[in-house]
DNA sequence: ATGGCCCTTGGTATCGTTACCGGGCGGGCG
DNA sequence: CGCCCGCCCGGTAACGATACCAAGGGCCAT
């Protein structure tokens, strides 16, 4: 209709249906003492006049928001988009709305962002790692609500944490190479340490090397983080060149890993015949890669769920401690590496 | 510190700066006339109490929220994302945040989260598609607020548009098919009409085919949307069982092209040899994959910083009648069909 | 010296909803 | 028959910041 007018109110549907602006607002809570019969007749004079309730009034007012904050590195990553999908979805029906924003794998970027979140108040919030500055944790230690952290197992965690070791995962991955007699593993990863995670993966691959008796230093970086399928094509080609004796490779993801094993595939290299490849997280293109790509499944949808989890008790006071939610990543061999 | 107290407000970083509330709000604004050293002052007895700005009472009192809503249909969907990423860089330096909901690609799913969204009074709102229910349609035309459709261009916009012609698109690639010779051609897409986008596709092939008088009936329904790598190979392998004879293949997206190429590598058939492969969306697996697929860039990117732009033209005044911007996606031929 | 302007600061009312308290009315029970 | 309780509804104040109006002080020009 028009566009110019000023918006309607509970006030103005209230007059139109001949009750208080009080009974209004009963009407739009759900569990609500309202007779069902004023009710509809108070849903319908509002749908008439085109109102629209008003959160940023209730929100003030109640002192409640219905937000979860949630901070994730990357919106372009199948991992996180899938524990986004799994915090919305555990989230949805309490009528539990997101309020998203990225990082950039960059923690002055999430300091940045934090503020910028907890400024809206939001119920309880998610954040992706458990490394921040010093002043991102003081904002969260003071905010008073539910903190989540994910995809890591900090030592000293703000709040509650659900997520996996990133350096076990990745001796887990070196032992399977190791039993199956490869010995000359190569690993290829971001060069900053600004993705924490990427950074974990390539120590606990150094560590778990040196455990083995084995060389750790062939190290390939491949660029800033996050690094894709064409920066792990890339690393590829240049650790065949440098490094021909490579017998196996471990990617810091399944993209980069992919990349690799394209990069095999134009030069003419067997996998596994000659190299074998693994990757991490258990992206789609792991499973229909031929031969199918070698991974660790983060269970990322399971993080989110069980993080949303988390949020309802303790908002519905039956967690009242921090809680350790360890997520057990899983070995997945498949050709690419036997 | 403590968890228990009250949030300290605005009032309280006054008293311990010795200043007025009035000259508080001022402090936390960007381009508001208070002296540097009262500034300083302010915000560092800020700091020292922990308080943390309220957007709540703030939102209220300005009519200002600082959102803009945005749908999509999938988190996880790396063109989607793509979108966000470029809505998002493009309003941030305005302060702007963005509400991000998911449809799952259900125009009924559309028309709650719509009107969720719009109880957080966003600035502006960008949804995907240019199909929407009666009420969703009537949410929008009565906000108030720009409403920008996206990936489609619809014939009765509700206001501006950033998109293109999924049909045309597709008739392009055919075109390109056919030019080379190609006359039996499948496409492979989802089954349900959900996806209007992937509709728009398949309904461009078929009319595409007719026009070039060539059968239009190799369509292989590959299971719900978004259909993905795996439904990709199984349709390719369907395809192959019941029209071996099929020269080419026009899939919804990349990745469900990708899929079919893995299958095809699985039974031995050659790419583009045999048969030619293409795909939607400019993925990046379709550069990476070996063959690297034929594709369509629609420039998601693009369309997501040109309908950022377009808000804040809008919200300035720069920009006062409906836009219609229109993205041209690019043909990339490559390997997998020459 | 006085008027006027800019810069900085304060006071008051208000955004639209809901927490809290209170009251009318009808029905069940002693 | 009276009392109590539960259901439904209304009035008032308040959530915390800011729009709006106003004023004090310093400085320049007349």
């Amino acid at each position: 209709m028009s566009t110019a007018r000023k918006a309607p109110t509970m006030a103005d549907v209230a007059r139109l249906a001949g009750v208080s602006p009080m009974t209004v607002s009963r009407a739009f809570k759900r569990d609500s003492s309202v007779s069902e019969t004023t009710r509809e007749a108070i849903l319908q004079a509002a749908d008439s006049i085109g109102y629209v309730f008003d959160s940023t009034a209730s929100n003030l007012r109640s002192q409640k928001t219905d937000f979860v904050a949630v901070t994730i590195p990357s919106i372009n990553n199948a991992n996180f988009a899938e524990t986004l999908r799994g915090l919305s979805d555990g989230l949805k029906d309490r009528g539990l709305q997101i309020l998203l924003g990225y990082t950039d794998y960059d923690i002055a970027e999430e300091e940045r962002l934090v503020e910028q979140l907890l400024r809206r108040r939001p119920e309880a919030i998610v954040v992706t790692g458990g490394r921040h500055t010093a002043r991102t944790r003081r904002l969260l230690e003071n905010a008073a609500i539910p903190v989540i952290e994910t995809w890591d197992l900090p030592d000293a965690p703000i709040g509650h944490v659900v997520g996996f070791s990133n350096a076990a995962a990745v001796r887990g991955m070196v032992d399977h190479f190791v039993a199956r007699g490869l010995t000359r593993i190569a690993f290829i990863g971001g060069d900053a340490d600004r993705d924490t995670r990427g950074t974990d993966r390539r120590e606990g691959f150094i560590a778990a090397m040196r455990a083995h008796g084995l060389d750790a230093t062939r190290l390939i970086a491949a660029g800033a983080p996050p690094i894709s399928m064409r920066e792990g094509a890339a690393a590829m080609g240049r650790l065949l060149d440098t490094l021909p004796d490579t017998e196996a490779v471990i990617a810091v993801s399944d993209l980069s890993a992919f990349g690799a094993l394209t990069e095999c595939q134009r030069r003419g290299v067997a996998v596994p015949g000659r190299i074998s490849i693994a990757g991490f997280g258990d992206y789609e293109i792991a499973e229909v890669a031929v031969p199918a790509l070698t991974t660790l499944n983060p269970f990322p949808r399971e993080i989110g769920s069980r993080a949303a989890g988390l949020i309802l008790d303790v908002l519905d006071g039956r967690q009242t401690t921090p809680a350790r939610v360890e997520i057990r990543p899983e070995l997945l061999i498949r050709a690419s590496s036997r």
